[in-house]
DNA sequence: CTTGTGCGTCTCTTAAGGGAACTTACGACG
DNA sequence: CGTCGTAAGTTCCCTTAAGAGACGCACAAG
């Protein structure tokens, strides 16, 4: 079977999703996120298998999306948390949350909100340009090679 | 086997997932995204087997992503687009690759570059709260339980 | 009437996931 | 002292589905 390794390819696409793109490992940074950092806790609140969730965390640790450390000498107890870039990752889960609130809301509406500290208010993530701070999406733009050439046709 | 299911779980991530969250997904998308739209071409540029691509396609068109349009009648031949639902989840893909630039970069750099229409400059997007407009990143939130409560410990 | 192209389906193998039992290391309890 | 409980995995087996690559089919052109 031979699942296809995403790692190499020159897009960064592929690459985010070489690191995240497993099942399960969205929601276990989800959940890490949110304060859920130790096996036990995960491993119940997922309804995941333990094997598995051994092999994504340690997945992630390895790429230092995630850290591994002690909170207790004795007995030994571990519990796992976001790196800076694992936190940078939650812009993705944010945008997640944003498409799934519009187009897979159930009747019930989002299971969360996040009240902006900047504002105070409910908000939700937006995409802005990082050059003139105005919203920009895939319709506004033109896609140029970069140096790290990708795509071909 | 017996994958989990996350499309009925109360949370837009998992419900997210469930859409694109399989292998190759997000590739197909950003592949349609950049005008690679027929099935050949698509299976050639990514290097995909055809089962899983024509899995793929179905699913994406099943969940309304992407519409499957026939541009020549005779012979019967079609083409995958982006619907709107599908064209707001490019929004995902762009914070992947913005990701994928800081984090994965290689010796090469980016291997594409957005240009910004409504400034013309080179750009890369950045998450905004759409209520006052400001920056808006995981650090500077509260979580709160929404109408349709997530996540158990 | 054979070749080429576009778009898929079919078959076969393999590995990934679920689930449960086992392990280690400790603290507490009676 | 024996054993119960808990945290954090590890190991095992078994099923199933996912993936690669071969094959099929419709049509057009030469």
């Amino acid at each position: 079977m031979q699942r296809t390794r995403f790692g190499d390819m020159a897009c960064s696409i592929a690459r985010t999703l070489d690191v995240i793109g497993e099942p399960w490992s969205p929601l276990i940074l989800r959940n890490v996120m949110v304060g859920i950092g130790r096996f036990d806790h995960l491993q119940q609140s997922l309804g995941i298998s333990r094997k598995v969730l051994t092999e994504r965390l340690r997945w992630l640790v390895d790429n230092d999306v995630l850290e591994r450390r002690q909170y207790s000498e004795r007995p030994p107890r571990y519990e796992y948390a976001l790196t800076v870039k694992g936190t940078e990752l939650c812009d993705l889960l944010m945008v997640m949350v944003r498409w799934g609130d519009r187009w897979t809301a159930g009747e019930a509406g989002p299971p969360v909100l996040y009240r902006h500290h900047a504002c105070g208010e409910i908000g939700h993530v937006e995409l802005h340009c990082s050059v003139c701070d105005r919203p920009m999406d895939v319709t506004g733009i033109d896609i140029l090679p970069g140096p790290g050439a990708a795509i071909t046709t």
